[in-house]
DNA sequence: TGTAACTACCTCATAATATGAAGTAGTGTA
DNA sequence: TACACTACTTCATATTATGAGGTAGTTACA
């Protein structure tokens, strides 16, 4: 398991949103904070680290609803990177519930 | 969702295990270090800081097979914040993989 | 014209904390 | 004696989630 991915459990989730469709960080905010109630900073801060890692490329796209937008795709290795961090997950959350499950709730 | 909980994962389950029944570090580490993936001195720190927070209590009682061990053991508070964080990691799931399931694997 | 609301992104400072490395000690065994 | 295992600790570091606050474009409306 990757040691960051307690903390990165978010990024699976900006990653598997990309993978549906490019989007611009605003959006994602939108779409993720009421789930995972996670805060603007977050999401913004993480696509400027993915980008800066190579698991994300960005082109900007004028809006008719307010200033341009910062698109974000998913690179080759951002792909790859995502299709391991969800199998990760997977397995992660298995192990997790198999843990808890030995629990007398 | 506790904004601590993506970090917090270990602790549910270090919870959990003190749940069952009481038991000392060196034990939760050699239990829970294979599972997920914690070092030894990620379980030792969180074992004093929640101690030092009112989520456990600790005894020490000698061991014929090394030094003395410290045993921890829920305190109400603890026993209540267990149950919460077990819940909270069941909707939190759900979510994430509900989030990832849209997505085309 | 002004202003409010929404869209869209950014900077900065901070608090948590997961983790590795390395150390101290007790016990058993070859 | 030396090693291996048990059991816990200290310390320094890197990562990062988050909040607060700021900049700007667009639309609606009075």
């Amino acid at each position: 398991m990757d040691t960051q991915f307690k903390k990165g459990i978010i990024e699976v989730c900006v990653l598997s949103e990309l993978d549906k469709e490019d989007t611009y960080g605003y959006k994602l905010v939108k779409n993720l904070s009421q789930t995972l109630e996670v805060g603007e900073s977050t999401i913004y801060t993480m696509l400027r680290r993915l980008t800066k890692d190579g698991v994300l490329d960005l082109y900007e796209k004028a809006s008719s609803d307010g200033p341009t937008r910062k698109y974000y795709t998913l690179t080759g290795h951002g792909k790859e990177r995502k299709i391991n961090l969800v199998n990760e997950w997977h397995s992660f959350s298995v192990k997790v519930n198999k843990l808890l499950g030995g629990s007398h709730e």
